[in-house]
DNA sequence: ACCCGGGTTCCATAATGTGAAACTTTGGAC
DNA sequence: GTCCAAAGTTTCACATTATGGAACCCGGGT
């Protein structure tokens, strides 16, 4: 019942790697223990070997931390083109549910970074947006990201670009705080006048959230598809993803 | 030769997901084999494993690529910071060396992004350029990546930040020719007047770059150290950094 | 000095990983 | 369509390799 055939030590192995990369903090040589429940004996030879392949390393303080082989590929530009590819399909389902531009992004570098689209049914609808330069207080995908802490907002005036464009910090501060009980963003006409997007964030395994996905189109059509339908209906599909990015949802194991 | 002690079926497992993710593209399964020395059957096993793991998975063309963990891993902002962790040795041994400020940076959503510095040993030097957003065809670190192909030239005019400023693009071509040839670029009172540069390419064992790292401060004291002397200073130094990136470079003592 | 908790090494045991070969699947040639 | 080769997976008998309990080590708190 427990894994397929062969291979457990590596599948053991994987497992602590998957702790490893999936909890963004370090972790300790003990937790590791006690979530896995396997002896500390085999689990110091796993992380030896590991370590040994660089695929973790400890840091000064001893505790584990995705290993070289994880920056390699993180600094590759390549890396975000994957992240889109298992996005891909989510985004393809959100597309044919509401026939509007879906958008995929992450935070890099302290910026906003698009990294994929899925384009509008419509044949009127929001354009490429991949590698265009727009302030991300104006945009649902940077709310998202504000709200939950994966982009800092930068010192200094906030753009307007239009009427509605929030610029003022304290009112925008008092926004995030909303995104953050509803779980997505809105953003009607504050980049353009006649866009409106809505987005929400997708998750690690724990908790985390690592890109934002939002759905744009001309303010009337996302309107009339309702906001708030849009916002959940987002939040549920990407609940979904989460679950590519880590762990198996089924299969429960450990706890001896 | 053995390897230490205990675990090597996970050490095997281990040097797969290295290559497969050493080479920026897909592996087939033969070409693994091949390479590994190892039986086929083992291989497949030992793949299947990593795949249930995610920690690879097969594309449409069936050849193996870095799996979910390793997107995961890169849309972190913290992703690249673990890259900064790796490279700070051999930045700091670079201050020491020319006292300058030095630079690392990767190609990321199609920009320059700037990920450490270490800041200059002198009273009058380069100041933070981490988030600050340049023209990266007047920079050093902008030219390594153009001409390494990690960072596409953006179609348009280029911008002419002062009198030295390359915005020919057909001289700027021919410039990464000769960068390629060198090896290092450099790129002097092209940004600012009074302000230099010599940056030169982070590798990967497999020789495809992933990053820049420069040099840079008042054009006079960077004249006096010799650019020459400081673009081979840094290609020797980097030359290291690959190392680091992938492979074990040899397991004994090391760092003292 | 003492003890305690986190971590590594030893070692006997057998469970697990191993590779040759048989087998299946894929795809190309004719 | 048939035939064949290459690519990959599963089987299976065997022993190498992983396993966990206990002993050991190391640092630091009292």
């Amino acid at each position: 019942m427990a894994a397929q055939t062969g291979s457990q030590s590596v599948e053991r192995a994987s497992a602590l790697l998957g702790l490893i990369v999936e909890s963004g903090a370090p972790r300790t040589f003990s937790s590791l223990v006690d979530e896995l429940g396997l002896a500390k004996s085999t689990t110091s030879r796993l992380l030896q070997a590991l370590e040994r392949s660089r695929l973790v390393y400890r840091d000064r303080a001893g505790a584990f931390r995705p290993g070289a082989l994880f920056s390699l590929h993180a600094a590759r530009p390549s890396a975000l083109h994957d992240l889109a590819e298992l996005a891909r399909p989510t985004m393809e389902h959100l597309s044919t549910l509401c026939r509007e531009t879906v958008n995929l992004a992450v935070a890099r570098g302290g910026q906003l970074v698009e990294i994929d689209q899925v384009d509008s049914r419509y044949l009127i609808g929001a354009t490429n947006w991949v590698g265009v330069d727009v302030p991300a207080h104006c945009t649902a995908l940077g709310k998202v990201l504000y709200a939950y802490g994966a982009l800092a907002l930068p010192p200094g005036q906030l753009e307007r670009r239009t009427a509605h464009s929030p610029v003022d910090r304290a009112q925008f501060e008092h926004a995030l705080v909303e995104v953050r009980r509803r779980g997505w963003a809105g953003s009607l006409d504050e980049l353009e006048l006649g866009l409106a997007a809505v987005g929400a964030p997708v998750r690690a395994v724990d908790g985390t959230v690592v890109a934002a996905v939002s759905v744009s189109g001309p303010t009337n059509r996302i309107n009339d598809f309702g906001i708030t339908r849009l916002g959940d209906l987002l939040v549920t599909e990407l609940r979904g993803l989460s679950g590519l990015l880590g762990h198996q949802p089924g299969r429960k194991g450990g706890s001896a």
